[in-house]
DNA sequence: ATGATGCACACT
DNA sequence: GTGTGCATCATG
């Protein structure tokens, strides 16, 4: 009898594919032909012994010769699926995935089906959102004629570029709803962290059991009927983060990409994907519309809008109306202590009026800087103009992008001051300091540390939202509660922590937040007030973000970009060398330098070596190169050819194509 | 990725 | 002699 095989691929850092037999209860039924075999299981999952272990594998493809080679073809134990998960359309995508990003294709298939890959799961909480956008109302004319553009013939990508509040989410809503009206599916992506309650229970009473929720709190179980729903067609709005955007709708309409510029559409692990691109993709392949929107577009997204590919739809009006809260700069250079006396006295005045602060830190472990405390001045790298980091084993200070380093600095070069260094505090000295100065305030610290126990951000900020606090202090993660209602003050303590972090986007980054904040507080009443404490207030991110001059900011930072040749300018792709030894791990980034420079061609290069942002992660000392070029596909074939070659004793590669932290 | 295997050095 | 630890290898 004539035998059919099986091709499966794992989820394994392996680019082959491995042969296998049908189990034997399948096996018994005669298959009439290769066709039929081929189509009952392409796109199975099965589970089949892999070396002395049992693994879950994707059927890929299947044949009727076995594969030369000295082997014994194995059997596989028993199938997942009853019938296919996926199809030649994933499949296509998994395999553009793994060359793209540099994964094996089987990765990429974990990472698009359910279940495939363990969701980190950020804790998501119920906050207030959008509310007055999620009723549905009558549009405004510029929601009006921003819908009609979205579903208008103009095949390009749009862009709903509003402030917050001008009611993008029902513009979003109306778009889906007249896609599937016309007999389409449509996939409507969100950041993690706004999968909030209103939002869901909007969508739900308005498109009732045609969603499917990809929420990353589903079991696998859940999240596969949901997949299943969607892949029967019985479902045709898919709704979630970032792996929602390979939700299996065959006549695919349209994808909605709301709050664009987010740093959780890029994925943390390998295949490090970024929903945007991948959404592009999709659209391209399935003739689908693409929309996105936000307040604060990535720098990417601004330079597509300014060269035309992505056509732009301003919404200019609060929907709810609200003014925009007075934003006030505090300069501190000069001055010691954490709080300046104008943000002490605007949170007394506060506290007075009965209402709440939240002052707002940014990240923990980075928030220290180097500069001048007189000035402000930081040392930066003169060819790649990012922050310089002081390294205590050389005394230097190194620029973690090309490894250019020098002394540091003992006097100030522009204003000969002699008060230079270390400058930053985390969240801990804030709290004292806030106790120390208003001892009869009740104060709660949300930050990584007190959040670790489950469920704790939820009761601090139900806490806060009851109004039994009054000074909320913490990191990103209390953003959300900027849209509580009792808030009339924010303070950012320190901006030029976010703004000195050795990254090109830190920029950005500080002026979406400061904007962000911005267009959120206050957004109840008119007494809405943001307090931004820093040593540099001429800085474009923080001059033109309180003052709302948003496309200005834009064009600098283009400019900027551009003469740098930072994206989107150009493309990188990072190459991070760890090991246990740090002598190997530099070693090994310096082979794969010498590698790469005789590989990849003219009007490329290669930043680097250079010791990462941070160094040592769970004892493996890590080193970087970035690669720079004009194009992608001047990067790829040669990193392709090194990801190729065998790697040396517990060394770990990992490659990262259009870096979004350089961290 | 990860379990199996083979070789290095240690120790009763 | 055998025991513990890590580099190296193969996975159908």
């Amino acid at each position: 009898m004539n035998d059919y095989f099986l091709q499966l691929l794992f989820n394994l850092p392996l680019d082959d594919s491995f042969t296998y037999l049908p189990p034997l209860d399948e096996a018994q039924e005669e298959p009439p032909s290769l066709e039929a075999f081929a189509a009952r299981w392409r796109g199975r999952r099965v589970i089949a012994p892999f070396g002395r272990r049992s693994v879950t594998g994707f059927v890929v493809d299947v044949s009727d010769h076995p594969p030369k080679g000295d082997f014994t073809i194995r059997r596989v134990t028993r199938c997942i699926d009853d019938e296919p998960l996926f199809g030649d359309q994933e499949l296509e995508l998994a395999s553009w995935m793994a060359s793209m990003y540099l994964a094996s294709t089987g990765e990429a298939l974990a990472a698009m089906l359910p279940g495939g890959r363990r969701e980190s799961s950020v804790p998501s909480f119920s906050v207030e959102e959008e509310i007055a956008a999620i009723k549905p109302h009558s549009l405004s004319s510029q929601q009006s004629s921003a819908l009609e553009a979205i579903l208008g013939n103009d095949q390009r990508a749009k862009y709903l570029y509003g402030v917050t509040g001008s009611g993008k989410t029902e513009v979003f809503l109306r778009a889906a709803e007249a896609t599937i009206a016309a007999g389409k599916g449509v996939i409507y992506l969100v950041p993690e962290i706004s999968l909030t309650h209103q939002l869901v229970d909007a969508i739900r009473g308005r498109f009732t059991d045609q969603v499917a929720l990809l929420h990353s709190a589903l079991t696998p179980s859940q999240r596969l009927a949901e997949w299943k729903k969607l892949r029967g067609g019985q479902a045709l709005l898919a709704v979630g983060a970032r792996s929602a955007v390979f939700a299996p709708i065959k006549k695919l309409g349209m994808i909605i990409i709301d709050e664009e510029h987010e740093a959780s559409y890029k994925s943390g692990t390998s295949p490090r994907y970024h929903a945007r691109q991948v959404a592009m993709r999709r659209a391209a392949l399935s003739g689908a519309r693409l929309v996105m929107g936000s307040a604060t577009p990535s720098v990417e997204a601004y330079a597509f809008m300014e060269e035309g590919s992505i056509q732009r739809l301003s919404l200019t009006e609060r929907i709810a109306g609200g003014v925009l809260p007075s934003v006030e700069v505090v300069d501190m250079r000069g001055k010691n202590g954490t709080l300046s006396d104008e943000l002490i006295a605007r949170m007394r005045s506060a506290k007075e009026a009965g209402r709440q602060s939240i002052l707002f830190l940014n990240r923990r472990g980075f928030s220290y800087f180097f500069h001048c405390r007189s000035c402000g001045y930081q040392m930066t790298c003169k060819r790649c103009s990012v922050a310089l980091t002081f390294h205590k084993s050389s005394g230097r200070m190194v620029c973690h992008y090309c490894g250019w380093s020098r002394p540091p600095l003992e006097v100030c070069p522009e204003c000969g001051s002699l008060d230079v260094g270390y400058s930053g505090f985390g969240t801990e000295k804030i709290e004292e300091d806030v106790r120390n100065h208003f001892p009869d305030f009740r104060l709660e610290r949300a930050d990584t540390d007190a959040v670790k126990k489950k469920g704790s951000l939820k009761r601090i900020l139900d806490h806060f939202k009851k109004g039994q606090t009054d000074v909320l202090l913490g990191t990103q993660m209390v953003a959300k509660g900027l849209n509580f209602p009792g808030v009339s003050l924010v303070g950012i303590v320190q901006a030029d922590s976010s703004l000195h972090l050795p990254d090109f986007r830190s920029r950005e980054r500080t002026f979406a937040l400061i904007t962000q904040v911005a267009g959120r507080a206050g957004r109840y009443d008119s007494d809405g007030r943001v307090v931004i404490q820093t040593f540099t207030p001429e800085d474009p991110a923080i001059a033109l973000a309180s003052e709302g001059r948003v496309e200005e900011f834009y064009r600098q930072e283009l400019e900027s970009r551009r003469a740098l040749g930072f994206p989107p300018a150009s493309r990188l792709l990072r190459l991070v060398f760890r090991s246990r030894d740090a002598k190997e791990a530099e070693a090994a980034c310096e082979r794969a330098a010498s590698f790469l420079r005789s590989q990849l061609p003219r009007g490329s290069e290669i930043l680097g070596p250079a010791e990462c942002p941070i160094a040592i992660i769970a004892k493996n000392y890590r080193f970087q190169l970035i690669l720079r070029a004009r194009k992608l596909s001047m990067l790829l074939p040669a990193v392709t050819g090194y990801r190729r070659q065998k790697r040396g004793k517990g060394l770990y590669v990992e490659y990262d194509v259009d870096p979004v932290s350089l961290l």
